[in-house]
DNA sequence: TACAATATTTAGATTAGTCTAAATATTAAT
DNA sequence: ATTAATATTTAGACTAATCTAAATATTGTA
C-alpha cells in the first residue's frame, strides 16, 4: 500500500508526463506539489525501489507499468468522485476539486464499482475529462481547442485544459458552462479574440487566452 | 487541523469515555487502537498541549468540551457516510464499517451538509446509532436490551451493541437484519436463551450473549 | 499494610516526509 | 569552449508517530 503522499507524487508524475511523454523533471513536481527539490529528488529515490518509477539520475523520472497503472486507478477515483459530487450533491463544477483531492484516496475496490454503478458508467467527468474504466482505458474524446474552430460554426463545450479555480471561476463569471452550446460570431485575427453567442442570446468576448483552454466538440 | 492519527485517538477517547463518563486510561486506548502503551503516553501529552483532552499523569484523560465537539463532528460524518453506503450504495451493513473509517477524515463542511441534505436528515444510521445534527445533538433512542424484552411481546431490532465484523456476519447468518419486527416465543429461565420468531417466520435461538448486543424498540 | 501484579511513564531509537545549505551536474549563452 | 545560470543531489537536521526496554506508579490481595 502506497501513503498518501506517495499517491500524489505518482498522480503529479501521470499528469506532467501525459503531456509530452518526456521524462519529468525535479522542479517540475518540486513546484506543482509545493516541496523542496531536495524533497523530491528523495522522493524519487524511494519511488524508483518500489520499481513506480525509472530514475535516472539528474534526468528525472518516468512512469513504469506498474506507476501508471497506480495513476490511473487514482485519476478513475477522483473522476467519479467528481462526478459524483456534481451529479447527486449538486456541488458546482468549481468547488469539487479539493473534495475530489481527499476522496481519490480512500482505498476500496467495492466502494469504486458501486459508485461507477450508482453514476451508470460514465466516460466522462463534469469537466469534460475521460474516466478510465476498471482497466484503466481512456475514452478518446476528439476534442479540439476552441482556437482551432470556424467562425459561423456552433460547438458544445467539452473540457477545460487549465482546471485551475481561478479560471473556472472565470469561466461561471462569464456565464460559460461545461456542456453549452455555443456559437462562433466572429474572430479577431489582430489579436485572436472571439466573439461567442451564448444558449441565452448573450454575446461575449473571450480573448485568445481562454479560448486555448477551452476544448470544444462540432 | 488535526492529523488523522490525533482524530482516531479522540474518536476511540470518546467511544469509551461515553461508557461511564470516566477517565480513559493508556492501557484502554493502547488496546483499542492496537498501539503500544508508551504511543498512547505521548498522544496523551500531545492532545493535551492541544487543549483537547484533560490529562492527568498516570489516571488517564478526559475530553474537554473541545475535544467532544471534534469527536461529535467525525462521528457525525461517520455515520452519515455509512448511511450512505448501505441506502445508496446498496452496501450491506456489515461491509461499510472499514470504508466508513476512511471517509469519516475527509474535510469538507459543504460535502457533510450536502450529504445530510441527500440522506434526507436521518437522524439514526444503519446499525440504529444516533447521528449527531450540524451542533452535535443525539437523538435519544429509547431502545432496550433484548434480554430485558418480555416473552410474548413483540420488538423492532434497533440498534446492536457490538458491530464487529464477527457479530455482524453472525446475525447475517442466522437472517436477523436491523430495522426486523421480531416476537419472543420464549425465554429460557436457566440460561438466558432465547426463541425469537423472524419476520419470515422461523424461529431462531439466541444465546443470552448475542441478546445482550441487540437493542429493540416495542 | 506490605508486596506482587499490573499499568504508566521515561529514555532512547526508528521511519517517512520534510527542510536548509552546500556541493555537483546540466544547460544556455557569449 | 568557457563560463554563468539553473537544476539536481547530498548531508545534516527536524517533527509526528511509532517501537522496546527500563524505571516508576497504582491497585489488589494475602
Amino acid at each position: 500500500m502506497l501513503t498518501l503522499t506517495e499517491e500524489n507524487y505518482i498522480k503529479a508524475i501521470y499528469h506532467l508526463q501525459a503531456d509530452d511523454g518526456n521524462a519529468v523533471s525535479t522542479k517540475s513536481i518540486s513546484e506543482s506539489q509545493s516541496v523542496n527539490a531536495a524533497s523530491v529528488t528523495d522522493m524519487f529515490k524511494r519511488l524508483s525501489e518500489q520499481k513506480l518509477v525509472a530514475y535516472e539520475k539528474s534526468r528525472g523520472v518516468k512512469l513504469t507499468d506498474k506507476g501508471r497503472k497506480i495513476a490511473l486507478k487514482i485519476i478513475r477515483k477522483h473522476r467519479l468522485w467528481e462526478t459524483f459530487l456534481v451529479e447527486k450533491l449538486k456541488f458546482t463544477w468549481d468547488e469539487v476539486h479539493d473534495v475530489a483531492e481527499q476522496l481519490e484516496h480512500v482505498d476500496s475496490d467495492l466502494l469504486i464499482e458501486k459508485l461507477d454503478e450508482l453514476l451508470n458508467y460514465p466516460k466522462f467527468d463534469p469537466h469534460g475529462d475521460p474516466i478510465p474504466d476498471a482497466n484503466g482505458k481512456l475514452a478518446e474524446s476528439k476534442a479540439i481547442s476552441l482556437t482551432e474552430a470556424k467562425s459561423g460554426q456552433s460547438y458544445k463545450i467539452f473540457t477545460v485544459n487549465d482546471d485551475s479555480p481561478a479560471f473556472l471561476k472565470y469561466l461561471n463569471k462569464v456565464g460559460l458552462t461545461l456542456g453549452d452550446a455555443i456559437k462562433i460570431k466572429d474572430v479577431e485575427e489582430f489579436d485572436g479574440s472571439m466573439i461567442v453567442l451564448l444558449p441565452d442570446k448573450r454575446e461575449i468576448i473571450l480573448s485568445k487566452q481562454a479560448a486555448l483552454q477551452l476544448y470544444v466538440k462540432p
